[in-house]
DNA sequence: CCTAATAAGTTGCCATGACAATAGTTGGAG
DNA sequence: CTCCAACTATTGTCATGGCAACTTATTAGG
Protein backbone atom coordinates (compact mmCIF):
# COMPACT_ATOMS: atom_id res chain seq x y z
CA UNK A 1 0.00 0.00 0.00
CA UNK A 2 0.92 3.71 -0.65
CA UNK A 3 -0.61 5.48 1.08
CA UNK A 4 2.50 8.03 2.05
CA UNK A 5 3.73 8.89 -1.60
CA UNK A 6 3.58 12.58 -3.31
CA UNK A 7 2.03 14.89 -0.99
CA UNK A 8 2.25 13.04 1.83
CA UNK A 9 5.77 12.58 2.08
CA UNK A 10 6.60 16.69 2.74
CA UNK A 11 3.59 17.11 5.07
CA UNK A 12 3.93 13.97 7.05
CA UNK A 13 1.90 13.74 10.29
CA UNK A 14 3.67 16.99 12.11
CA UNK A 15 2.78 15.86 15.47
CA UNK A 16 4.02 12.21 14.83
CA UNK A 17 7.70 13.58 13.91
CA UNK A 18 7.27 16.16 16.30
CA UNK A 19 7.25 13.33 19.00
CA UNK A 20 10.16 11.00 17.44
CA UNK A 21 12.20 14.11 16.88
CA UNK A 22 11.37 14.39 21.28
CA UNK A 23 12.29 10.84 21.62
CA UNK A 24 15.73 10.98 20.26
CA UNK A 25 16.86 13.77 21.65
CA UNK A 26 15.90 13.59 24.79
CA UNK A 27 16.88 9.77 24.72
CA UNK A 28 20.47 11.19 23.55
CA UNK A 29 20.88 13.12 25.99
CA UNK A 30 19.71 10.99 28.83
CA UNK A 31 22.24 7.85 27.64
CA UNK A 32 24.35 11.06 28.09
CA UNK A 33 23.88 11.64 31.77
CA UNK A 34 23.86 7.98 32.80
CA UNK A 35 27.21 7.09 31.59
CA UNK A 36 28.89 9.82 33.05
CA UNK A 37 27.08 9.37 36.18
CA UNK A 38 27.99 5.24 36.28
CA UNK A 39 31.71 6.11 35.29
CA UNK A 40 32.02 8.83 38.08
CA UNK A 41 30.45 6.61 40.96
CA UNK A 42 31.77 3.09 39.78
CA UNK A 43 34.48 4.08 36.84
CA UNK A 44 32.08 1.62 34.62
CA UNK A 45 31.02 2.31 30.70
CA UNK A 46 27.50 2.50 30.38
CA UNK A 47 27.69 -0.78 28.01
CA UNK A 48 29.99 -3.06 30.76
CA UNK A 49 27.42 -2.48 32.85
CA UNK A 50 24.64 -3.73 29.73
CA UNK A 51 26.59 -6.50 29.98
CA UNK A 52 26.63 -7.22 33.42
CA UNK A 53 22.87 -7.11 33.08
CA UNK A 54 22.53 -9.56 30.80
CA UNK A 55 24.83 -12.07 32.32
CA UNK A 56 23.41 -11.49 35.79
CA UNK A 57 20.27 -12.60 34.39
CA UNK A 58 21.17 -15.16 32.34
CA UNK A 59 21.41 -19.00 33.97
CA UNK A 60 24.94 -19.55 35.84
CA UNK A 61 25.65 -15.89 34.60
CA UNK A 62 26.26 -16.91 31.17
CA UNK A 63 25.98 -16.57 27.91
CA UNK A 64 26.93 -17.07 23.83
CA UNK A 65 28.53 -14.32 22.20
CA UNK A 66 25.47 -14.31 19.75
CA UNK A 67 22.90 -14.20 22.52
CA UNK A 68 24.88 -11.12 24.36
CA UNK A 69 25.81 -9.45 21.14
CA UNK A 70 22.17 -9.19 20.14
CA UNK A 71 20.55 -8.17 23.49
CA UNK A 72 23.21 -5.72 24.05
CA UNK A 73 22.59 -4.15 19.89
CA UNK A 74 26.18 -4.10 19.27
CA UNK A 75 27.90 -5.77 16.08
CA UNK A 76 29.54 -9.21 16.69
CA UNK A 77 32.89 -7.81 16.41
CA UNK A 78 32.17 -4.70 18.79
CA UNK A 79 31.33 -7.12 21.22
CA UNK A 80 34.26 -9.34 21.06
CA UNK A 81 36.43 -6.61 21.85
CA UNK A 82 33.94 -5.45 24.82
CA UNK A 83 34.56 -8.47 26.59
CA UNK A 84 38.44 -8.86 25.58
CA UNK A 85 38.46 -5.66 28.21
CA UNK A 86 36.19 -6.89 30.52
CA UNK A 87 37.74 -10.36 30.88
CA UNK A 88 40.98 -7.61 31.78
CA UNK A 89 39.26 -6.21 34.06
CA UNK A 90 38.22 -9.82 35.42
CA UNK A 91 34.64 -9.24 34.98
CA UNK A 92 33.72 -11.66 32.77
CA UNK A 93 35.50 -15.31 31.72
CA UNK A 94 35.85 -16.79 28.41
CA UNK A 95 34.93 -20.41 28.75
CA UNK A 96 34.55 -22.66 25.86
CA UNK A 97 31.70 -23.73 24.33
CA UNK A 98 31.84 -27.52 24.65
CA UNK A 99 28.55 -29.01 22.40
CA UNK A 100 29.53 -26.36 19.92
CA UNK A 101 32.97 -26.05 19.87
CA UNK A 102 32.76 -22.53 17.28
CA UNK A 103 31.59 -21.17 20.15
CA UNK A 104 32.14 -19.04 23.47
CA UNK A 105 30.18 -18.68 26.40
CA UNK A 106 30.97 -15.13 28.49
CA UNK A 107 30.98 -16.13 32.09
CA UNK A 108 30.63 -13.49 35.05
CA UNK A 109 33.13 -14.01 37.67
CA UNK A 110 32.79 -12.90 41.50
CA UNK A 111 34.31 -9.43 40.81
CA UNK A 112 31.89 -9.20 38.09
CA UNK A 113 28.91 -9.91 40.24
CA UNK A 114 30.09 -7.53 42.77
CA UNK A 115 30.74 -4.82 40.39
CA UNK A 116 27.12 -5.15 39.06
CA UNK A 117 25.44 -4.87 42.72
CA UNK A 118 27.40 -1.81 42.84
CA UNK A 119 26.35 -0.55 40.18
CA UNK A 120 22.87 -1.11 39.63
CA UNK A 121 21.34 0.77 42.77
CA UNK A 122 23.32 3.81 41.02
CA UNK A 123 22.33 3.17 38.03
CA UNK A 124 18.66 2.69 38.84
CA UNK A 125 18.84 5.81 41.14
CA UNK A 126 19.74 7.96 37.85
CA UNK A 127 16.74 6.52 35.74
CA UNK A 128 14.53 7.70 38.38
CA UNK A 129 16.24 10.81 38.82
CA UNK A 130 16.17 12.12 35.59
CA UNK A 131 13.41 9.77 33.84
CA UNK A 132 10.72 7.79 35.56
CA UNK A 133 9.89 11.05 38.82
CA UNK A 134 9.32 13.31 35.91
CA UNK A 135 6.42 10.92 34.53
CA UNK A 136 3.30 9.75 36.56
CA UNK A 137 1.46 5.94 35.98
CA UNK A 138 -0.22 7.00 32.60
CA UNK A 139 3.06 8.43 31.12
CA UNK A 140 4.62 5.42 31.90
CA UNK A 141 1.73 3.15 31.09
CA UNK A 142 0.88 5.10 27.69
CA UNK A 143 4.85 5.12 26.75
CA UNK A 144 5.28 1.62 27.09
CA UNK A 145 2.05 0.92 25.16
CA UNK A 146 2.90 3.09 22.62
CA UNK A 147 7.03 1.49 22.32
CA UNK A 148 5.26 -2.00 22.53
CA UNK A 149 3.32 -1.37 19.62
CA UNK A 150 5.97 -0.22 17.44
CA UNK A 151 8.61 -3.19 18.64
CA UNK A 152 5.69 -5.70 17.54
CA UNK A 153 4.97 -3.57 14.52
CA UNK A 154 8.52 -4.03 13.30
CA UNK A 155 8.93 -7.44 14.81
CA UNK A 156 12.06 -6.27 17.14
CA UNK B 1 24.47 5.21 18.87
CA UNK B 2 24.76 3.03 21.79
CA UNK B 3 21.44 1.65 22.84
CA UNK B 4 21.82 0.29 26.64
CA UNK B 5 18.76 -1.10 28.89
CA UNK B 6 18.50 -0.45 32.52
CA UNK B 7 17.91 -2.63 35.08
CA UNK B 8 14.62 -4.50 35.77
CA UNK B 9 14.34 -2.58 38.73
CA UNK B 10 13.65 -4.29 42.42
CA UNK B 11 12.50 -0.37 43.34
CA UNK B 12 9.43 0.91 43.66
CA UNK B 13 8.61 1.61 40.10
CA UNK B 14 8.65 -1.46 37.71
CA UNK B 15 6.41 -0.01 35.38
CA UNK B 16 8.62 3.48 35.13
CA UNK B 17 11.36 0.61 34.32
CA UNK B 18 10.17 -1.25 31.93
CA UNK B 19 8.50 1.67 30.14
CA UNK B 20 12.47 2.97 30.07
CA UNK B 21 13.63 -0.26 28.69
CA UNK B 22 10.88 -0.51 26.20
CA UNK B 23 11.86 3.17 24.96
CA UNK B 24 16.04 2.14 25.12
CA UNK B 25 15.59 -0.43 23.03
CA UNK B 26 13.20 -0.02 20.78
CA UNK B 27 15.00 3.68 19.33
CA UNK B 28 18.21 1.96 19.40
CA UNK B 29 16.94 -0.57 16.87
CA UNK B 30 15.09 2.08 14.75
CA UNK B 31 18.12 4.23 14.43
CA UNK B 32 19.89 1.51 13.19
CA UNK B 33 17.09 1.02 10.53
CA UNK B 34 16.61 4.73 9.81
CA UNK B 35 21.05 5.39 9.26
CA UNK B 36 20.46 2.22 7.27
CA UNK B 37 18.19 3.60 5.47
CA UNK B 38 19.48 6.93 4.87
CA UNK B 39 22.75 5.59 3.99
CA UNK B 40 21.68 3.00 1.01
CA UNK B 41 19.23 5.67 -0.40
CA UNK B 42 21.52 9.26 -0.28
CA UNK B 43 24.92 7.85 1.41
CA UNK B 44 23.96 10.12 4.15
CA UNK B 45 25.17 9.24 7.71
CA UNK B 46 22.20 9.94 10.40
CA UNK B 47 24.37 12.33 11.77
CA UNK B 48 24.88 14.31 8.80
CA UNK B 49 21.38 14.65 7.90
CA UNK B 50 20.64 16.10 11.76
CA UNK B 51 23.18 18.93 10.75
CA UNK B 52 21.25 19.59 7.63
CA UNK B 53 18.05 19.52 9.36
CA UNK B 54 19.11 21.72 12.36
CA UNK B 55 20.75 24.28 9.49
CA UNK B 56 17.92 23.98 7.37
CA UNK B 57 15.52 25.37 10.54
CA UNK B 58 17.91 27.81 10.94
CA UNK B 59 17.24 31.67 9.61
CA UNK B 60 19.75 31.85 6.63
CA UNK B 61 21.08 28.26 6.92
CA UNK B 62 23.48 29.22 9.57
CA UNK B 63 24.34 28.61 13.10
CA UNK B 64 27.08 29.08 15.71
CA UNK B 65 29.30 25.59 15.88
CA UNK B 66 28.06 25.87 19.43
CA UNK B 67 24.14 25.78 18.89
CA UNK B 68 24.79 23.41 16.47
CA UNK B 69 26.75 21.17 19.08
CA UNK B 70 24.07 21.37 21.59
CA UNK B 71 21.13 20.51 18.91
CA UNK B 72 23.01 17.44 17.90
CA UNK B 73 24.51 16.39 20.83
CA UNK B 74 27.84 15.99 20.37
CA UNK B 75 30.77 17.62 22.03
CA UNK B 76 32.18 20.43 20.54
CA UNK B 77 35.24 18.47 18.93
CA UNK B 78 33.18 16.05 17.34
CA UNK B 79 31.27 18.59 15.56
CA UNK B 80 34.11 20.17 14.55
CA UNK B 81 35.33 16.95 12.89
CA UNK B 82 31.70 16.38 11.26
CA UNK B 83 31.48 20.28 9.68
CA UNK B 84 34.90 19.04 8.66
CA UNK B 85 34.04 16.01 6.90
CA UNK B 86 30.95 17.85 5.40
CA UNK B 87 32.66 21.14 4.10
CA UNK B 88 34.78 18.41 2.35
CA UNK B 89 31.43 17.01 0.60
CA UNK B 90 30.28 20.49 0.02
CA UNK B 91 27.25 20.53 1.96
CA UNK B 92 28.57 23.20 4.11
CA UNK B 93 30.71 26.17 4.84
CA UNK B 94 32.59 27.33 6.97
CA UNK B 95 32.03 31.59 7.86
CA UNK B 96 34.13 33.78 10.20
CA UNK B 97 31.61 34.82 12.57
CA UNK B 98 31.97 39.25 12.31
CA UNK B 99 30.61 40.12 15.96
CA UNK B 100 32.35 37.49 17.46
CA UNK B 101 35.70 36.71 15.79
CA UNK B 102 36.35 33.73 18.03
CA UNK B 103 33.41 32.33 16.50
CA UNK B 104 32.14 30.52 13.44
CA UNK B 105 29.16 29.71 11.66
CA UNK B 106 28.07 26.87 9.83
CA UNK B 107 26.61 27.78 6.52
CA UNK B 108 24.57 25.22 4.01
CA UNK B 109 25.57 25.52 0.63
CA UNK B 110 23.37 24.91 -2.26
CA UNK B 111 24.40 21.16 -2.69
CA UNK B 112 23.85 20.94 1.31
CA UNK B 113 20.04 21.93 0.42
CA UNK B 114 19.50 20.12 -2.13
CA UNK B 115 21.05 16.89 -0.25
CA UNK B 116 18.71 18.08 2.79
CA UNK B 117 15.73 18.03 0.04
CA UNK B 118 16.51 14.55 -1.08
CA UNK B 119 17.25 13.15 2.16
CA UNK B 120 14.40 14.22 3.95
CA UNK B 121 10.89 12.22 2.30
CA UNK B 122 13.22 9.12 2.55
CA UNK B 123 13.70 9.81 6.52
CA UNK B 124 10.40 10.98 6.95
CA UNK B 125 9.14 7.74 5.18
CA UNK B 126 10.91 5.49 7.27
CA UNK B 127 9.80 7.28 10.23
CA UNK B 128 6.30 6.76 9.00
CA UNK B 129 6.93 2.82 8.27
CA UNK B 130 9.00 2.33 11.10
CA UNK B 131 7.47 4.30 13.89
CA UNK B 132 4.55 6.34 13.15
CA UNK B 133 2.31 4.02 11.46
CA UNK B 134 1.79 1.72 14.25
CA UNK B 135 1.03 4.61 16.51
CA UNK B 136 -2.50 6.62 16.78
CA UNK B 137 -2.62 10.00 17.39
CA UNK B 138 -3.35 9.69 21.35
CA UNK B 139 -0.43 7.88 21.37
CA UNK B 140 1.63 10.51 19.73
CA UNK B 141 -0.06 12.88 21.98
CA UNK B 142 1.27 11.30 25.29
CA UNK B 143 4.58 10.32 23.60
CA UNK B 144 5.03 13.81 23.21
CA UNK B 145 3.82 14.92 26.54
CA UNK B 146 5.96 12.71 28.34
CA UNK B 147 9.08 13.40 26.70
CA UNK B 148 8.68 16.95 26.61
CA UNK B 149 7.98 16.75 30.87
CA UNK B 150 10.87 14.56 31.08
CA UNK B 151 13.11 17.32 29.08
CA UNK B 152 11.75 20.22 30.82
CA UNK B 153 12.43 17.88 34.45
CA UNK B 154 15.97 17.91 33.36
CA UNK B 155 16.77 21.54 31.36
CA UNK B 156 17.42 19.80 28.15
C1' DC C 1 44.68 50.63 29.79
C1' DC C 2 46.62 46.23 31.08
C1' DT C 3 46.34 41.91 32.94
C1' DA C 4 43.76 37.91 34.43
C1' DA C 5 39.93 35.05 33.76
C1' DT C 6 36.66 33.19 30.64
C1' DA C 7 34.80 31.70 26.18
C1' DA C 8 34.75 29.59 21.10
C1' DG C 9 36.83 26.38 18.23
C1' DT C 10 40.41 23.40 16.82
C1' DT C 11 43.89 19.82 17.41
C1' DG C 12 46.54 15.70 19.45
C1' DC C 13 45.79 11.58 21.19
C1' DC C 14 43.21 7.71 22.47
C1' DA C 15 39.04 4.55 23.07
C1' DT C 16 35.32 2.49 20.89
C1' DG C 17 32.66 0.34 17.28
C1' DA C 18 31.69 -1.10 12.29
C1' DC C 19 32.76 -3.71 8.03
C1' DA C 20 35.14 -7.04 5.54
C1' DA C 21 38.10 -10.83 5.53
C1' DT C 22 39.71 -14.93 8.09
C1' DA C 23 40.06 -19.36 10.94
C1' DG C 24 37.96 -22.97 12.85
C1' DT C 25 33.59 -25.91 13.13
C1' DT C 26 29.35 -28.02 11.82
C1' DG C 27 26.10 -30.24 8.96
C1' DG C 28 23.98 -31.61 4.88
C1' DA C 29 23.98 -33.16 -0.25
C1' DG C 30 25.71 -36.17 -3.39
C1' DC D 1 32.75 -40.62 3.13
C1' DT D 2 33.76 -36.17 1.23
C1' DC D 3 33.16 -31.76 -0.02
C1' DC D 4 31.05 -27.48 0.30
C1' DA D 5 27.89 -24.13 2.19
C1' DA D 6 26.65 -21.96 6.44
C1' DC D 7 27.76 -20.58 11.12
C1' DT D 8 30.60 -18.63 15.35
C1' DA D 9 33.80 -15.77 16.78
C1' DT D 10 37.99 -13.12 16.11
C1' DT D 11 41.24 -9.94 13.70
C1' DG D 12 42.81 -6.10 10.50
C1' DT D 13 41.77 -1.76 9.25
C1' DC D 14 39.41 2.34 9.39
C1' DA D 15 35.96 6.04 10.82
C1' DT D 16 34.00 8.45 14.51
C1' DG D 17 33.67 10.79 19.00
C1' DG D 18 35.50 12.32 23.64
C1' DC D 19 38.86 14.62 26.78
C1' DA D 20 42.36 17.68 27.60
C1' DA D 21 45.56 20.99 25.93
C1' DC D 22 46.07 24.85 23.06
C1' DT D 23 45.06 29.26 20.21
C1' DT D 24 42.74 33.24 19.64
C1' DA D 25 39.41 36.55 21.05
C1' DT D 26 36.42 38.76 24.62
C1' DT D 27 35.32 40.52 29.09
C1' DA D 28 36.04 41.87 33.90
C1' DG D 29 38.92 43.96 37.71
C1' DG D 30 42.16 46.99 39.44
Amino acid sequence: MEWYTGAMSTTAEPEHMEAWEAVIRTVGSLLKTFEGELQDAVGLPLPWYDVLIQLSAATDGRLRMQALAESVVLSRSGLTRLIDRMVKADLVEREHCAEDRRGYYAVLTEEGRRAFLVAKPIHERGIHEHFTRHLDQDDARALLAAFTKVRKGNRL
